[in-house]
RNA sequence: GGGCCCGUAGUUCAACGGAUAGAGCACUUGGCUUCGAACCAAGAGAUCCGGGUUCGAUUCCUGGCGGGCCCA
């Protein structure tokens, strides 16, 4: 397969860029990058170069521009190359490098954007990782979304990359969430038990003391405990499975206890010399740990003897790398933020590469009903479980409006509008894209302009000329940079954007340019080419994103 | 009180330090006997307020104001 063309261009127009500059004594930055040109721009491509490099020497950047544009001008795969004021030069690719990309996306649309020479690190992608004491909701579903992404567009690029979901199931939780349910049951029997103090009260839990077995009566809040967990945790498989989040492995912390891999990790830091202790309890030096922005040093062991929650966090992360992962990242919500320092911190005194541990917050989703807020509050039990949106929206709208957003937004999120099922939700105008084509596909094949299977010849440039085809073209070949993008900012969302951009150069060209009623049957069977690359990108694309492409709608 | 994040069009959101700040929805006016009108064309509409760095700031630094979250 070819090499994708936007990253043959950025090898070739930076190595001849280099070129150019020592012959003329000029020093350009380390990072060349190549940037599609804003839409006023008659052009392809467009770079800032020789602005960069005017600031060292005496001549005007637009001189730069024009001397630099003469020595890209003449790479077999350039059409024109143009100065601009201030000092930009902007760049048209020729048609047939573009058509022949086109060509290669549609013969194998799955391996369109993997890297060939990509980085052999093995990536292990935490998310989610609700406790299992109520059912998940909105934010997870956040969670779960650009994780998952993340993992699809990362394998996408050639990458090894595991996920997992970490299942706080050890510690006195289980107990209390077993004393909450135990009581919830007890009070259905008609005996006065109140829910603990800090108990959980979430309404869920007498339906889970209502399907409890019969033997359950005999039960201590221990038992009721563990009965509790495994039906939470169940709904919890569910309803990732019902969102299309794929999970390599569910890691329980209490398989680091009966492995002993807490203790040991214990005696590793020990033995490292970061920890120390004071007033009976055992310490990680967090605060002043190499590179740390921690607030203070954390407990690993209390003085009960008994160890925080985070000593087995550390273990697991360690047993992160024991198994072989050099690149680990995190995905919280943002009432977790204040995790991420100590964190960091564990990440050093386990003598890891800073580097290799990268933490994703996410902010949280505010609710509304119309212009009402909703509060969430997983104790006072009114929080929206993750199962009602799936249920009432639909995994894909929920998904794509997710994974639209940077993590960095406090993104609100219509319940109303959500639920209305109609044009307002942007995953619609991508899917009618792809609908729309594979409607066009389906008539080719009845006229027999097109039989199912055959494959089409590679398109002559010149009968795709058409500014709306050439639109597509180019944005077709961006594909690859954006899956680039969205695995170098750890979001999905420059992905979701680009499709919703490139279904917006679709539906001029099809207004506009007729493909079954098309000039001559070599224009149609050129437009069909140009639209089954459309459609190819959009179904990978949204399957990145985990949404589904009807063929119909 | 300290920390993290955010503030862009009526609204929900984009924009490696680059050019005339882009989309969806909503609004106004047009367009279905012609491959699907969940669409298109045209119109109107925005960087919270000061300073600073830079050839160039929505972006970086700094001081306010406003909001979300965490800690004390």
């Amino acid at each position: 397969m070819a090499e994708m063309i936007i990253a043959r261009l950025r090898r070739v127009l930076s190595s001849r860029a280099r070129e150019w500059a020592a012959s003329s004594g000029l020093s350009l930055p380390a990072s060349l990058p190549v940037s599609a040109a804003p839409s006023h721009v008659k052009a392809d491509l467009s770079l800032p170069w020789p602005l960069a490099a005017a600031k060292a020497v005496k001549r005007s950047p637009l001189d730069l521009a024009r001397s630099l544009a003469e020595a890209l001008e003449s790479l077999p795969e350039i059409e024109s190359a143009e100065p601009a004021p201030p000092g930009f030069v902007n760049l048209v690719v020729k048609s047939t490098a573009l058509c022949a990309n086109l060509k290669a996306i549609t013969l194998d649309p799955k391996r369109y954007g993997k890297e060939e020479n990509g980085t052999t690190k093995k990536t292990l992608i935490e998310f989610v990782s609700a406790n299992p004491t109520g059912p998940l909701h909105m934010a997870s579903g956040r969670g779960a979304t650009l994780g998952d992404c993340l993992v699809r567009i990362m394998r996408r690029l050639g990458r090894t990359v595991a996920s997992e979901y970490y299942v706080n199931d050890a510690g006195g939780r289980v107990e209390l969430l077993g004393a909450s349910a135990k009581a919830r049951y007890e009070q259905r029997h008609g005996k006065d038990a109140p829910v603990p103090e800090k108990g959980y009260q979430g309404e869920y839990l007498n339906d889970l003391a209502a399907a409890a077995p019969p033997e359950c009566a005999g039960w201590d809040a221990q038992q009721w405990g563990l009965y509790a967990m495994d039906s939470i945790l169940a709904q919890h498989r569910e309803d990732m499975k019902a969102f299309d989040a794929h999970f390599d492995r569910w890691y329980q912390e209490s398989e680091l206890f009966a492995s002993g891999a807490v203790p040991k990790t214990l005696e590793y830091l020990k033995g490292r010399g970061m920890v120390f202790e004071k007033e009976n309890a055992v310490w990680l030096g967090t605060l002043k740990a190499e590179g740390s922005s921690d607030d203070k040093d954390r407990v690993l062991v209390k003085s009960d003897g008994k160890p925080t929650y985070f000593l087995p966090d550390i273990a697991y992360h360690k047993d992160k790398y024991d198994r072989g992962y050099d690149r680990l990242i995190d995905i919280f919500g943002a009432d977790h933020h204040g995790y991420v320092p100590r964190m960091k911190a564990a990440i050093a005194a386990l003598g890891k590469e800073p580097d290799s541990y990268r933490a994703v917050v996410h902010q949280l989703i505010h609710l509304f009903r119309g212009t009402e807020a909703v509060k969430m509050s997983k104790r006072a039990g009114t929080f929206i479980p993750l199962r009602e949106i799936i249920d009432e929206v639909g995994k894909d709208a929920c998904r794509f409006f997710f994974a639209l957003r940077t993590p960095d937004s406090h993104l609100n999120f219509d319940l109303e509008l959500a639920k209305k099922q109609s044009s307002e939700n942007p995953v619609f105008y991508v899917q009618y894209v792809h609908a729309r084509i594979c409607s066009i596909f389906r008539k080719a094949a009845e006229t027999g302009l097109h039989p199912p299977g055959a494959s089409l010849p590679p398109p002559d440039a010149d009968r795709l000329a058409f500014p709306e085809e050439r639109a597509l073209l180019n944005k077709l070949a961006w594909f690859p940079e954006v899956l680039l993008d969205s695995e170098r900012l750890l979001s999905p969302h420059p992905l979701a954007n680009y499709l919703m951009e490139l279904a917006g150069l679709f539906h001029p060209f099809y207004e506009k340019r007729p493909v079954l009623a098309a000039e001559d049957p070599e224009i149609a069977k050129a437009r069909l080419l140009l639209i089954a690359g459309v459609r190819d990108v959009i179904r990978e694309g949204l399957d990145l994103l985990g949404v589904s492409a009807p063929e119909q709608m």
